[in-house]
DNA sequence: TCGAATTTGTGCGTATGTATC
DNA sequence: GGATACATACGCACAAATTCG
């Protein structure tokens, strides 16, 4: 390669995504295959190769095996309400759900685990001290659209109904509510906005592309200003952003 | 590739992950080089290398030429308060600066424009109507953290003190308490929070790389349900979290 | 100062598996 | 089933940058 000039699979993206931008290749358009590709640009099956993707790790395309790789449409972002407590919405996600009427489905998967030094810290428990770890999927109109972590120390939670956030009679009506049934007054909570490259587990549960971003929210909930439950939720930066409505005092 | 099992590459990018958030492969150590991360897990040269494409895509390491791959330090990410306006401090970047006490200053440029289709949309004013826009970039211990652009409807502050956000007898006292002074109440606020790959322009400001992730806010002020001012924020997403604290209805 | 060894980054050719049409 | 196309994988080559004796 010589001096100034670019990679050859860059100069094949380059072109590739002007085309995208300029509407010459619209959303669902079919890109050329690896080999016409190869023969259209004069360059060997690994640049073809690279080149395509650069442009599936920028989002702007997607591969199918055996079929095609075909431009994909940019999702209009929607938004996902984070502030606002409704305690008539019968759903732990109702932070997550809310927004413009939109249904959503989650499935869950509790476990008993011990409390790592990060837990531990944000839960103000002993690192190995006894949790009740909860993943969710929640997906929005079928489509898997936000991931979160629950902790929940079960020295609050243990030998009492809610012991299982999906179970018993307040299961799955979210933190608020399944505290309350134990005579824990949830008053405030903290929610912690971050962006990262999304882990190749998360992307692969929602959908995405290894390395694409995700927005990431620690939230905790408190009670008199004690920590009893904390959550990582995990969001595809691409398709939502978090709102949060707040009065001016 | 039998049924079931990871890719190759995917397996050898998990072992390596896991070394590095165990602590086994701390930040400036150097990765086992292609070479011998193909002899040490018996793969080939082209898996090696993948497996390094993917750790670099999620941030974890970078290359070196000629060097080596190394883990990347993670700057300890510091915390923006977004929520809770106090009417005493005398700064516009109350909620940009308030973290733990650390000191910011800025510097502002305002100049007057006409509102495009985005910014009209949010001002909800005719697309070409008067604003003043105003760019400020705010530092945190002389470093740059944040860029903000504002925008404010002439309309409304046209032929009053407090036309130019930093002049005049309220001039740097933030958004709130320049509206009051004209009689305008601010009630609430809303913060739209996404992420983005930065650009350019705005990374060069912010002293980072492009293409690096930056926490895109978009704010908007209301009196009496009526938007008198919004603004976007931009943060480096590497150093800085955005905070809200929610009360609980 | 020079040069050799190492390492990353890029590129090439090929082969095989598997999904889709 | 056959043809097509992507996904993964192997082995190799070379340039550029770095390191180190």
């Amino acid at each position: 390669m010589p001096f100034g000039e670019q990679p050859a699979y860059l100069r094949v993206a380059d072109d590739l995504r002007r085309k995208i931008l300029e509407g010459q290749l619209p959303p669902h358009a079919r890109l050329p295959s690896q080999a016409r590709i190869r023969t259209e640009y004069g360059v060997s099956d690994t640049v073809a190769l690279e080149a395509r993707k650069v442009l599936m790790a920028e989002g702007f395309v997607e591969g199918r095996s055996g079929s095609g790789t075909y431009v994909r449409e940019r999702p209009r972002q929607r938004r996902i309400i984070r502030s606002g407590y409704l305690p008539t919405a019968p759903s732990p996600f109702r932070q997550e759900q809310a927004d413009e009427g939109v249904k959503g489905t989650w499935e869950s998967r509790s476990i008993q685990d011990t409390a790592s030094v990060d837990v531990a810290a944000r839960l103000r428990i002993e690192p190995g001290d006894k949790v009740m770890r909860t993943h969710y999927l929640f997906r929005s109109e079928s489509e898997p659209a936000l991931l979160s972590t629950s902790w929940e120390p079960l020295a609050l939670t243990g030998r009492t109904p809610v012991l299982l956030p999906e179970e018993g009679p307040v299961g799955g009506q979210g933190v608020v509510a399944r505290m309350a049934a134990i005579d824990v007054r949830v008053d405030h909570l903290t929610e912690e906005v971050g962006a990262r490259p999304g882990l190749a587990e998360e992307t692969a549960a929602l959908g995405g592309v290894p390395g694409h971003m995700v927005i990431e929210i620690r939230r905790t909930h408190y009670a008199s200003g004690r920590p009893v439950e904390t959550a990582d939720v995990v969001i595809p930066a691409e398709k939502y952003r978090a709102v949060y409505d707040l009065p001016v005092r």
